[in-house]
DNA sequence: AGGTATTTGTTCGTATGTATT
DNA sequence: GAATACATACGAACAAATACC
């Protein structure tokens, strides 16, 4: 007994030179994430999404492998495939596999910017920096979204030597990162990136500005970017509310082991 | 004008049941890291590794995925596909901690057991732990210290399946991760890991435990340990107050930059 | 226990599009 | 423009794991 669902859902190509299973991988991470599916639920099968969305199983499987690497589900021959999402199913974005992904997955968000000033560091400042009091920055603020969230990914600080400000110039929605711009115009090449991760407790500016609950817990990720001589490029620091984002790695072993 | 490349070499499967794309992806490796390949320079195209083993282009290109999702190879439209690196460097940036410090960091540490037991796993941690409800696992939770140190640095938890059970068995006090005693005992061995990093809140309970604050932040963190077909063999997750521990990475430049 | 249906995994074939030389 | 090489997409079939009766 077969069921006949016609509604053939269109699957709209954004900006028309999006590939197919990119466009069903976006969907399909809209709907996880806008909490159409909960977490540990079944999610439709390869077969009902080839035919509610008119493409081919190939496209299928190549759209769900993009979530899959997201960590987004989880697929087991015979039961289906599961939405593996903890905590609530809102605006949850997920991370970085590779350190290759670590520097371009800024490219899939937008950095709105927010502000820009030159700052003379203080004490609390260099201590969160890991730089000398007294030295003048230049800091500019964004806002990191991904096209189409409501919210705000990440709230970001970017600090550089005021020999470098003039990468920071962007327009007021851009996706190349900064130290990509000081590379490119400066000539000088990112040799080592140090990253620590803590966590902390969003104060009420913080949380005004990602429109967050103040008291919510969010990762704190300050990147240190530095060049072959050892002289800093750039320092980022991120603030990520713990509902909207999870830093998600994989190692594997050497194989080697015999 | 076509050169007859009649010697069709020979794919076996090891272990005979590897999937085709598993042992091509596997002769391929191999043959990168043994020197067959050198870096910067073209691998042999998609059509002619279809030729040479005989196998379809979708094999081939799985394959291919799976050195690309390794940072061996990678693959420009036009160009072909370049072998990116043979030794440990992945690609332009290399996690300096990488798996053997991920995991040898626990042996600087005291493990102190706080109780034992199992836990039918329910919904919200089957989301969790990204493992179907109705499961048994063995959980067994300790308190890590640092030798000397008044307050512990962290407080974990350890699910692993009931047939792993006997590994969990350790002194009051223990400094070799349950993982180790798996391999050990059941002759299995980590291949993969997966670490979620996440923010959240101490409650009362968690902070009794690590002798800390309610409300103050901290780090949870979540590790899948997978063996080579998949499998999970153990699931820890940790809970750091933001006070005692900062995750800190270095990520260095491949010294071959073109 | 056994058999059938479902679901994902693998593999072949084929065609077309796009980027580079 | 033509040739080459990877990217995308469709169709089809069988295998393996699981669920249901």
């Amino acid at each position: 007994m077969e069921i006949q669902t016609s509604a053939q859902e269109r699957l709209e190509r954004v900006a028309g030179q999006q590939p197919l299973y990119a466009a069903l991988a976006g969907i399909l991470t809209r709907d996880i994430r806008g909490g159409k599916h909960q977490p540990a639920s079944v999610f439709p099968s390869e077969k009902e999404l080839t035919e509610r969305y008119g493409v081919s199983r190939q496209t299928v499987r190549q759209a769900l492998r993009v979530l899959r690497d997201q960590g987004l589900i989880s697929s087991h021959p015979g039961i289906g495939t599961i939405v593996r999402e903890s905590a609530p199913a809102r605006d949850r974005f997920n991370a970085v596999n590779s350190t290759e992904e670590l520097l371009q997955f800024v490219g899939d968000t937008e950095m709105h910017a927010v502000s820009r000033r030159n700052v003379l560091v203080d004490q609390e400042l260099a201590a969160r920096l890991d730089c000398q009091p007294g030295l003048l920055l230049s800091e500019v603020a964004f806002l990191r979204k991904t096209p189409g969230a409501d919210l705000p990914m990440s709230y970001v600080l970017i600090y550089v030597p005021p020999r470098y400000a003039a990468a920071q110039e962007t327009p007021p929605v851009s996706n190349s990162p900064i130290y990509q711009n000081i590379e490119r115009m400066f000539g000088v090449r990112v040799h080592e990136i140090r990253q620590d991760v803590t966590a902390t407790v969003l104060d009420d500016k913080l949380a005004q500005v990602l429109q967050a609950k103040a008291g919510e817990a969010a990762l704190q990720i300050t990147r240190f970017f530095y060049d072959e001589s050892k002289a800093l490029i750039q320092v980022s620091v991120s603030y990520y509310p713990s509902s909207r984002y999870t830093q998600s790695a994989r190692f594997r072993a050497a194989p080697n082991a015999a």
